[in-house]
RNA sequence: CGGGACGUAGCUCAGCCUGGUAGAGCACUUGGUUUGGGACCAAGACGUCGCAGGUUCAAAUCCUGUCGUCCCGACCA
């Protein structure tokens, strides 16, 4: 390929509405270029590495049983009402009406499409295990795209969704994918670990997401180093004790707290009531009806918990500013800063506490009077829990529930995911199959996804420097760029370049030659800032000393002599290659 | 949807506070000089200053609205 014979528009300048490096190098490697918010173009360069990732994809998917598959993108909502994702999922959902203003939907995933195929092609045992997957592009109404293709409205995505006759069928259905993915994202060249996540709106019982380390990621990952335990923050656990008993009196007592309405200020003096011997009482809408939730002075809800507990879908704090909540607050007597659970909690209102405050007494909670708190009160003796729950969120430096030893939390970006979602949509959707016994069954599902367009951003994310993007071989949208420093047609330069060109395209490397008349550090700049992994240049110079140089990326200058180019690049080829070769 | 910032040439931005002539660098065109790390000189082309109202003799500049972009939050399969 000539660099003059495709289309690589590299910006010298940063654009401005491009925050993180990654995003930043998209646009001026001219990998991309935005139409709108949420939705970008993809460029000759950026289309051959897309390519190159889906192309390893497929490649494992199919050497784990995959069969690739391509659903429609266009879907009708009747289906999303049967799997009652039709609500809980509207906030993502694309709807778009066709000429006789029937409604469709623009697939954010295929859970419904899969399970109504499965539902009437898997009528038997003998059909199972089976799993489809497709690489196709998904629709999303994002609130906030950004950051390129990280969150996107329209993004390419490979799912994949596994049918099996038994729950264990099923774990290792989710073994191979969990396995297919540890290659993939090495094959990529990419540092993703699983770790344990929470199953979220799409339902099911295990679950890992596949995480690559980077600052600018939107996750939290807790993790152990001593017994590498590591979890997304929505699920991660600690090995921390349960609230210390203390004596305690016969009943709680009323103290006046005037102006107090945070867990610092009833800290401090006169009250000196620590953060950890205090009940933080939470009012929440959970699916439209008002719940409490205790949690301890010191610590944090976790919403996502919360939600994986009670199954609740929408959930949002009570505002006490808010007139539509105003008899919530009504009800309990008192506004935020005062709440408690001990006294006047309506009947039938939902009290969630979370396990830490188990046993635990002589803690100081609000009265539900304004300008009062109770103190002395025990959990078990003096409020009505209605269920106990891990429902804290954890902290850098507490115990690792595994081993003990300290935990660290780092940002990450989310590459793939892998759910055992069990018989949740196989049910709904009538995917059932008949047992050897004649019995009918759901069948046990799981399903696993990757952001493909995300994983080229973060591939970026993590390879790069000063200079540009440092694509790994296997991702590279070409491996060499053969770089003449003269293009004069006839001279040595652009002779060798062509010849060389041509051993190494039969050696099967891709090579693209920079055949533009621009001067070298145009070039040069242009193929850094590209990130080829390896350049080769020919001038004058070196030439009529009888040598050409082979630059790798990330690596010094090496001298061959002219005879022996073609066969160092062939090597360094071949030794490049070897380093991405998954376990 | 809340909070903040910003919309001026293809890109990065200045000008706006204090109203009166539309600017720089890069990119682009032509000519010349250059030619191993984003060249130099000269000439040239490129704008309804996001859009719509308003104030004013006069609006890129002040006011209102609107659309869009980016950031933080909420949300997130």
């Amino acid at each position: 390929m000539l660099w003059s014979q495709t289309f690589i528009p590299t910006l010298k300048e940063t654009p401005s509405d491009a925050e993180i490096v990654s995003h930043q190098l998209l646009l001026r490697a001219g990998l991309v270029r935005k139409l709108t918010g949420g939705l970008y173009t993809f460029l000759p360069m950026g289309l051959r590495t897309l390519r190159k990732i889906e192309q390893i994809i497929r490649e494992e998917m199919n050497r784990a049983g995959g069969i690739e598959v391509l659903m429609p993108a266009l879907q009708p909502p009747e289906i999303w009402q049967q799997s009652g994702r039709y609500e809980t999922a509207a906030g993502v959902l694309f709807k778009v009406r066709d000429s006789a203003k029937k409604e469709w939907v623009l697939g954010p995933t295929h859970e419904e499409v899969i399970t109504t195929l499965a539902a009437s092609e898997l009528n038997s045992y003998r059909q199972l295990p089976r799993n489809f997957y497709q690489i196709q592009t998904k629709f999303r109404d994002e609130i906030r795209p950004r950051f390129g293709l990280m969150r996107a409205k329209e993004f390419l995505m490979k799912d994949a969704y596994s049918f099996d006759a038994s729950d264990e069928g099923a774990m290792a259905s989710y073994g191979r994918m969990y396995d297919a993915y540890r290659r993939i994202f090495a094959r990529c060249g990419l540092q993703a670990f699983p770790v344990e996540a929470d199953t979220g709106v799409i339902g099911g019982s295990h679950s890992h997401e596949f995480m690559v380390p980077a600052e600018t990621g939107e996750n939290d990952v807790v993790y152990c180093e001593a017994c590498h335990y590591a979890a997304n923050i929505e699920k991660a656990t600690s090995g921390l004790p349960a609230t210390a008993p203390r004596e305690v009196g016969p009943e709680p007592e009323k103290f006046a707290t005037p102006g107090v309405v945070t867990i610092e200020a009833l800290a401090k003096a006169p009250y000196g009531v620590p953060a950890n011997r205090q009940i933080k009482t939470l009012v929440y809408v959970a699916d439209s009806r008002p719940v409490l939730i205790l949690v301890r002075g010191d610590d944090q809800l976790n919403e996502s918990k919360f939600m994986a507990r009670t199954g609740a879908v929408a959930v949002r704090p009570a505002d006490a500013k808010n007139a539509a909540d105003a008899e919530i607050f009504a009800a309990l007597g008192a506004l935020p800063g005062s709440l408690g659970a001990v006294r006047n909690v309506p009947a039938g209102w939902k009290v969630y506490a979370d396990a830490r405050l188990r046993g635990a007494n002589d803690m100081t909670t609000g009265a539900n009077e304004d300008g009062f708190h109770l103190k002395g009160v025990s959990m078990e003796r003096d409020i009505k829990v209605t269920e106990w729950f891990d429902l804290r969120t954890v902290k850098v430096g507490e115990p690792c529930p595994k081993c003990a030893q300290t935990l660290k939390i780092r940002r990450a970006i989310e590459v793939g995911h892998v759910f055992k979602l069990g018989t949740k949509y196989s049910e709904k959707l009538n995917a059932t199959f008949l047992a050897e016994d004649g019995s009918r069954h759901p069948a046990v599902m799981g399903c696993y996804g990757i952001g493909v367009t995300r994983t080229l951003q973060a591939v970026i994310e993590q390879c790069h420097d000063k200079d540009g993007i440092v694509w790994p071989l296997p991702v590279a949208p070409f491996q060499v760029c053969i770089t003449p420093l003269s293009v004069v047609p006839d001279g040595q330069p652009m002779t060798l370049a062509r010849q060389l060109s041509d051993e190494l395209t039969a050696a099967g490397i891709e090579v693209i030659l920079d055949d533009r008349d621009e001067r070298p550090g145009v070039k040069f700049k242009d193929s850094e800032l590209v990130g080829f992994p390896l350049r080769v240049n020919l001038g004058e110079k070196s030439l009529a000393k009888g040598e050409i140089e082979l630059k790798p990326r990330n690596g010094p200058v090496k001298l061959v002599p002219i005879a022996a180019a073609s066969a160092e690049v062939i090597a360094w080829f071949q030794a490049e290659k070897a380093k991405y070769q998954a376990a």
